[in-house]
DNA sequence: TAGTTAAGAATAGTGTTGCTATTATTTTTG
DNA sequence: CAAAAATAATAGCAACACTATTCTTAACTA
């Protein structure tokens, strides 16, 4: 009991201690060493929240953490960095919770607990409203990382590096499970990227969607999807 | 063999001369009724193309066009409008096809054509590059017209609604089919939005893909997909 | 046919955004 | 303690989104 206490206690601390190379690149100076630093991802995941992507600026962050808007540019060279930081350091919270919880098992075993991941929202060591608000950022701005003219330079970059390796681990999970799968990766994809838009209809436009209806009809229908597919061949 | 052709036209014809209530709501003016108006068409999606969206702005549109940023502006009161015009305008011919393509045969026949109507580009009466170049909106910006603070309010506004039109007649067609089905909106718009963000991800993400593998894989995909997931119960 | 109206276009702005160069201040470290 | 490095503040610029106002031309009408 008390052993499972201490590893409940190193596990989020391996989580939140995990160190992400690619943030190291996205970002000119790493915000997490300095004071100001810490104030500028806080200050911003608050504000994203609150104005949306598009009207949210480096002026109004700025004043809102009590800086400059010179001063944030010192750590992120624009603000699709800024959101492009906050995004990796979602995935690869999640990558690091996929590494070290799926490892036991046969592969069936093993893709259940790694869908689980994926679709149920995980709690952490951040404070409760502040993960709220950075899987609100997500499922709200997450794919505005992609949708840009900068993709292709980004990719060659590797600042997209977080999310291949996830999509890379599960497909290798899908491939031991069912060996004959034609298409793992866009099955993967599709869960991924599926399952964060019927979060956002079920916020915004309920009628094209049932996630509203339960509590967890984005993870019922996925994994439903996910192993008819699979088992149906 | 005559007849054939000429119902070929007519078809054409209705697909393009369909009437869209919604597109007369976001325009200020019906761009289709002057030569100005369809000359900002036309330039918009040359120029959305060719900068993204981001970098898109009235300015340079008016100069593309030859005129001034404030003509401009007579036609749209934004340049989010001008988007979710083309986005509108390509749903309408969408939905437009699918209203008279899937009239006939049983429930399995109707899906099976609506599901080519949607995940096979369709040629149109369009020029090709052109018809080329909007398909290459809708995939890139799309998504762009849900992902913004005003989604709430342009939903109110009825912005959206050839969309739930169109959701809403596939998840008739799969009830038809498949009574039993517990989550038909989901099932359709991972589908209609799944199939676009695997075309992105061929054009710019290939490794999290298989769609630039063969040239119908997202189709063949996401058929199958679909009825082993209808098919499961 | 002259007069009224309205659509269309041009001019010239306003306030905000994204970003930078420069200078000043604090902190770290040899 | 002095030099170097990190951090912050000032001020500014070009571009952007958008608007108010005026001018021009075409279309209808008495």
């Amino acid at each position: 009991m008390l052993l499972l206490f201490l590893q409940e206690i190193t596990f989020m601390d391996l989580v939140d201690r995990f160190q992400i190379p690619v943030l190291e690149a996205i970002a000119l100076r790493n915000p997490q060493a300095t004071q100001l630093g810490q104030r500028i991802i806080e200050g911003s995941i608050l504000l994203i929240n609150e104005l949306g992507f598009e009207q949210f600026t480096f002026k109004k962050l700025a004043l809102s953490v009590g800086t400059t808007e010179a001063s944030v540019y010192r750590y992120f060279s624009s603000k699709q960095k800024l959101l492009l930081y906050l995004i990796n350091w979602y995935w690869g919270r999640l990558e690091c919770r996929l590494l070290l919880q799926t490892q036991g098992g046969n592969p069936k075993e093993r893709l259940v607990k790694a869908l689980e991941l994926l679709l149920v929202p995980q709690p952490t060591s951040l404070s409760f409203t502040n993960e709220k608000r950075l899987q609100r950022i997500v499922i709200h701005e997450a794919s505005k990382v992609f949708l840009t003219k900068a993709v292709d330079t980004d990719h060659q970059t590797g600042f997209h590096s977080i999310y291949l390796q996830i999509v890379h681990y599960i497909c290798d999970l899908v491939r031991a499970y069912q060996p004959n799968c034609k298409y793992p990766e866009m099955l993967v994809t599709t869960l991924l990227e599926g399952s964060l838009q019927q979060r956002f209809f079920g916020q915004h436009l309920p009628e094209v969607t049932n996630a509203s209806e339960q509590e967890d009809a984005v993870a019922v229908f996925y994994t439903q999807l996910f192993f008819s597919y699979l088992d149906h061949e």
